[in-house]
DNA sequence: TAAGCACTGTTGCATAATGCAAAAGTGTCC
DNA sequence: GGACACTTTTGCATTATGCAACAGTGCTTA
């Protein structure tokens, strides 16, 4: 199989073999899209730890919710969303009320303090994907964007407005 | 004047406006990647966990190495690094010998069915990037390859006076 | 050669994250 | 009113984590 790149002729297969090269790009700039990430986090992760900022991000992105669908959300089990709950509220990053509709259930919910980790996260990272965008050719631009727009529907993720898809819950964003 | 990377928002650029948009763009693209990612890693979380996943990747990325090396990389304090390792050298994923040159130094290396986890994840991963990939206009994938070398160039190429930083410290690929 | 010193890895201690199982409280349906 | 399902919490065990102290190794130098 062809290894990478170099095929401008396009002899062997006009659609098939070309993938290969493509997914081998798309899997370098996966490398450097989840480094960034990563480094944006090291601003906050002096105040809460990981797991912590994915259940902060988590609330920011689908607002107030009980503890069951929060850890469903998260992926792990409700003993350990509460235990969660119980430090970030301790930490005044999360409020818990009983919901007064349903006394079982508790509505958790971010606070000021909170929604202020999560958008400066959010802020660096964009920053930072901001300035490699910046740093590179400005004719190539508009063809990055042509070109994730057509990955992104492959993929079936939403566009950054909207409603994350709850396919898989990560909480990373 | 106008040199680079020191406007990452933008003000007066030309194509500071598209600059944005195209963020936008890749941060949408990220989390795309970011859940494929984590869905690869579902296949083999009953048998490691998710930092012991990283050790091994790490070690596969970079070979033996010793322990503050990867204690480094990993970004995690040796104390750490020391009993995740005392646990994979149980579970037979990592072997530990003294360097006999210096015999302070415990040489870490990747076995063979530690090796074989991390391939399945990266093989997993690679295969759902290719369906999407193969999901795509295919008119549109070489669009797409030169997007991203250019991206990842601009990504990969520090600032001016910033330290080359190891690219990809996190071993989540 | 011996003392001093830096480096390497390990262990003790405390806290956080994690899952499973059991229990306690709440609401619903016959 | 009782059975049952749902929600959350608690008990217990394992892993992950950092800091501090410590023991062993190798190098330098007086």
């Amino acid at each position: 199989m062809a290894q990478h790149g170099t095929d401008p002729t396009g002899t062997d297969e006009p659609g098939a073999a070309d993938v290969d090269a493509v997914t081998s790009a798309v899997l370098t700039a996966s490398r450097l899209l989840v480094a960034i990430s990563a480094r944006s986090l090291a601003a906050v992760e002096e105040r809460v730890t990981l797991p912590q900022f994915r259940m902060l991000v988590m609330l920011a992105t689908h607002g107030e919710m009980k503890l069951v669908t929060l850890a469903e959300r998260l992926a792990v089990n409700p003993s350990t969303a509460t235990r969660m709950v119980d430090r970030l509220t301790g930490a005044g990053l999360i409020d818990r009320d009983v919901n007064p509709e349903n006394r079982r259930e508790v509505a958790l919910r971010l606070t000021e303090p909170g929604r202020q980790i999560v958008d400066e996260v959010t802020a660096h990272r964009r920053t930072e994907i901001a300035a490699v965008v910046a740093r590179m050719p400005a004719d190539q631009r508009s063809g990055l964007v042509t070109a994730l727009r057509a990955f992104t529907d492959a993929g079936g993720e939403p566009a950054v407005g909207e409603p994350v898809r709850d396919a898989f819950p990560l909480g990373w964003d």
